[in-house]
DNA sequence: TGTACATCAGTGAACGCGCGTTCACTGATGTAC
DNA sequence: TGTACATCAGTGAACGCGCGTTCACTGATGTAC
């Protein structure tokens, strides 16, 4: 029984390990062309395997899509975490302008959790996932917000800041006629004026 | 002379009332539809025409989009400018109610326009009309700040509350395990809460 | 008024493409005796 | 150790589809004489 265990666990591991290899060439492809128009085949080529050989591993491309979210997802919570448990006082200045920053730098995750929700056609089972992820970084805002020692309840908060800071980097990503610095710039600028309004009591 | 001018302005009338047909049509889709699924053979059997015939109106599905877009954004212009103007201290809670559910009302609006910032592949022309349409609601919610006597330039703060109102609207979308109603009743309590961060003064 | 011609809105059919997914097969590896 | 068999990851080819767009054509309408 024993053995048999470690067999499936090694096959187990096997398998993730070969998951994540489609993840990773996934993940190069969406920095380098638009989330929507990424296809199977592109990831495959990517990973140097048949795009057949994918169906392996994911029984199909939006399962694929939100685990290869869900891995980016984690890296957003991750650094969001390490920020905030630093951060002595609960500076929201310098968390929103450090989320603004890294969600610019790795825009396909960004545009990824856009379409996800703005997709209407998604299974329970994956908009369930889609916001565990979220639920974490309402977590993560929620500790800053303690931190600061807001008054309000922080669950509310969280929602708001959260979505506040998402609509600043839709809303000005196409600003006509700028550079990438400039729109970079300036979505640092609004996000500071949001920010400004939720001061630390 | 005079005759030659009447008759090109009655021909072209008469194109800008077939386009409108084709646009009203395209709304009827988009309605029903989401937005990134509707096709240029959808809108013509709505229109009741070719969908060949199409290509006679508009040089492309692009353009044909983004006349749709803009006819509705002109839509939410009126009615922002209605409510704001109807508004006498300036009374952000109501606005950002009215502006939220609007738009689920809309939804389809509301979706074309997130598409629209999302997507990187729009042509200079395209992206400079769809700013323009954003530019009329900063003008809006300019008035209603200079209403609320802000001491802030008015500009940045339009900017920010539209973005966080859209990221509202963006985020809990999907909230999964609720009903519609449930989902409005949210998206209006964390407006409600942004609004309550723009205080009048 | 009648006739020959030009214009052009509207069309069905076709083009060419890329996609997600499935299928039948191969060949390497492990298992049983 | 050798042999027959089972498993199964990996594959190229094919399926079926829907799409945006173009094309050659039709037929109604207007124009010129």
């Amino acid at each position: 029984m024993k053995k048999k265990n470690t067999f499936s666990d090694l096959k187990a591991r096997e398998i993730k390990a070969r998951q994540d290899v489609i993840i990773d060439a996934a993940e190069r492809v969406f920095s380098v062309k638009p989330f929507s128009k990424v296809s199977i085949r592109d990831i495959a080529r990517e990973a140097g395997i048949s795009h057949a050989s994918i169906y392996r591993y994911f029984p199909d491309q939006q399962s694929l899509f939100v685990e290869a979210f869900i891995h980016g997802a984690r890296q957003i919570v991750q650094f969001l975490a390490d920020m905030i448990r630093d951060s002595e006082k609960g500076d929201i200045e310098k968390v929103s302008e450090a989320y603004i920053t890294y969600l610019i730098k790795n825009d396909p995750y960004f545009r990824m959790m856009t379409q996800f929700m703005l997709d209407g056609s998604l299974s329970a089972d994956l908009i369930e996932k889609l916001n565990a992820a979220e639920r974490q970084i309402f977590d993560q805002f929620d500790i800053l917000f303690r931190k600061m020692n807001m008054r309000e309840p922080v669950r509310p908060l969280s929602h708001a800041f959260f979505a506040a800071l998402n609509g600043v980097l839709i809303t000005f990503r196409n600003y006509p006629g700028r550079s990438k610095e400039a729109v970079h710039q300036h979505m640092l600028k609004i996000a500071g004026v949001i920010a400004s309004k939720f001061p630390a009591e």
